[in-house]
DNA sequence: GCAAACTATATTGTAAACAATCCTGGGAGG
DNA sequence: CCTCCCAGGATTGTTTACAATATAGTTTGC
C-alpha cells in the first residue's frame, strides 16, 4: 500500500445504485461517461467511449459483416497503426472482445478471429431464447403508447434499410429495435445479459442476413410483434420471440455443415 | 498495417469450436506456458491463469469477504505494489473486474469497489433464478453415479467448511458445488452465464454468510438436491433452486435497509 | 468572511524501448 | 532422404518514463 496521505474518497452512503457512478465526488463529466455505454448505436461513433471500447466496437463491426473471417489473426501493432493508438488500448479492446467470444487469443502467440461450432451456437440460442422470453414475459402491460411509437420509428428505419439492401444499417437499426423492445422489461441485468449474448452470435448474423428472404421475415416478425404488444398479447409475443430466434441459427449451422461437413455439428 | 510477409495463418477448417484452441499451431508446450506462472500465491485457485486474471481474482476474494468495503478506492500503484507486477496487468484485472460488476471505473479518476443497491441485487437474482432453473431442468436424467458422487464430496467438503467456521473455504466449496451441480445441464453457455452472474454478486454473499443459520440452511439445501437428483425428481430440484437462491438476496437488502434506510431500495 | 482562482500532488493515460517467446526456414548429422 | 538443431525475424509481454487530468489545500480579491 502506497502513500494515501490524504482522504480515502468522499464516502457518502447514497443510494449504491446506479447512481453510485456520481460517488468518486463527481464533476459535470463524470456521469456522462459512464452513462452512455449502453447503446451499439452507430457504425463509427467516437462519442463518449473509453478509446479501447470503441477500438472494440470497430473490430467486431468488421467480423460481424465479414471483413474479418474467422481464423484471421488479429497483430497488436497493425491494429495500433489502423486506428491511431497505442497498444494498451488495443491489448485491452483484445481482452474484451475474448470476453465477448468473439476473437480468441493464446499467451505469446496471438489473438484471431473465432470461428463458432454449431453446438456453441445451439446452446447460445438456446439460452438467448430463454431469456428473451423471459424478458417479454415480464413487460408491464399495458405498454405506454410512446414505447409503442418508438419501436414503430425503429422498425420503419428498419423497413427502409431492408428495402435498400442496406446490410450495416439493417444490422444497427435491427438491434435497436430488439434493444429497445427488451429494455421495456425494466430489468437491467436481463437487458445486459440478453446483449452480452447477442454480441457472442454476432458473427453468425452474417450468414442470416444473406438472403432478402430472411431479411424480410424478420422485418414482418418486428411488425407482428408491435401488434401483439398494442393488443397486450403477451403469448403471441412469447410465440413471436421464440420463432424469431429460430432462423439464424438454423441459416448458419446448414451453411456451415455444407461447408466443413455434418460431422463436426454432432461432436461436442 | 505492418508487414505480415509469412503465413496469415494455419488456416485449418477443423471444427471451429473448442478445439480451435489449438489452431494457432499450438505446440505442446502452448498450454504450460499459460499454466506455469504462479506470480503471487493465491489462496485456492492457483490454477493456469493469465496473471491478470489472477489479480482480478485475489481482489475479488477481497471484496466477498468484506476485506475491501463498497466504496474503497483501488490505486493501480498500489496494487502493483501488493502483486509485484506492472501497471498493464493491474489494469487489465481492473477493467475484468468492471465487467464482473464487482468494481466501478470512472475515467481519469479511478477505480472503487462497488456497492450494489437493492433493486439491482434483486433484478440480479431473477435472472439467475431463470438461469439456474433453466440449467437443472435440462440436466439430462438419470444423473451418472459418479457425477452424483462428485457432488458429495463437494457437499462433504463444504460441510466441513461450515462446521469448522472457516468462511473462505465455505465460500469456495460452494461454488465448486454449484459449478458440479449446473455443470451437469451440459450447455456450456448456460454455465457460463450462471457463472457470470455468481460473481456480480459475490459481494453480498457476505452478508448471507454471516449467520451460521445460513450456512447450516445452505448445506442441507445441498443435501435435498443430491437427494432430488438421485432420485430423478425434477420438480422437486427446481423448487429447490429456487429456494436455494432466495435467502441472499433478502439478507442482504435487509442490511442495507437497515443501514441506509428503506427510501433507497424502493427507487430505481 | 466568502468565493473564485491557483498551485501542489496524487493518480491515471500514453508512449516508447526493451525482453521474452514463438514460428519459419535452412543446414548439419545420421 | 529424413531428423534434429540452430539462427532469423515477427509478435507478444514487460518495464520505464513522461504527459494529461482531477482533487485538495491555499491564496487572493472582493
Amino acid at each position: 500500500m502506497a502513500a494515501k496521505p490524504l482522504k480515502p474518497m468522499p464516502l457518502k452512503p447514497t443510494k449504491a445504485g446506479a447512481a453510485t457512478t456520481a460517488a468518486i465526488k463527481v464533476g459535470v463529466r463524470g456521469a456522462e461517461t459512464s452513462a452512455d455505454k449502453p447503446a451499439v448505436g452507430a457504425p463509427s461513433p467516437g462519442r463518449g467511449l473509453v478509446p479501447a471500447e470503441m477500438i472494440a466496437r470497430r473490430i467486431e463491426e468488421d467480423i460481424v459483416l465479414g471483413r474479418r473471417h474467422p481464423r484471421e489473426r488479429l497483430i497488436e501493432q497493425d491494429l495500433c497503426d489502423l486506428f491511431q493508438t497505442h497498444r494498451g488500448d488495443v491489448r485491452l479492446a483484445l481482452f474484451e472482445l475474448v470476453r465477448k467470444g468473439l476473437i480468441e487469443r493464446i499467451p505469446n502467440r496471438g489473438a484471431m478471429v473465432r470461428g463458432l461450432a454449431p453446438q456453441e451456437v445451439r446452446e447460445i440460442y438456446a439460452v438467448r431464447e430463454e431469456l428473451e422470453v423471459m424478458a417479454v414475459s415480464v413487460i408491464p402491460f399495458p405498454v405506454a403508447a410512446t414505447d409503442i411509437s418508438r419501436l414503430e420509428e425503429l422498425h420503419r428505419e428498419h423497413s427502409a434499410a431492408v428495402a435498400a439492401g442496406d446490410l450495416l444499417t439493417v444490422f444497427y437499426s435491427n438491434l435497436r429495435f430488439h434493444e429497445a423492445l427488451f429494455g421495456l422489461c425494466g430489468n437491467a441485468c436481463l437487458i445486459e445479459t440478453i446483449d452480452l449474448l447477442a454480441h457472442k452470435v454476432y458473427g453468425i448474423r452474417f450468414y442470416a442476413n444473406a438472403s432478402p428472404q430472411s431479411l424480410d421475415r424478420a422485418r414482418r416478425d418486428h411488425l407482428e410483434m408491435i401488434r401483439a404488444l398494442r393488443a397486450g398479447r403477451r403469448d403471441e409475443l412469447i410465440k413471436l420471440t421464440r420463432r424469431h430466434l429460430k432462423p439464424s441459427p438454423e441459416a448458419y449451422i446448414k451453411a456451415y455443415e455444407q461447408r466443413f461437413g455434418k460431422a463436426s455439428s454432432a461432436d461436442g
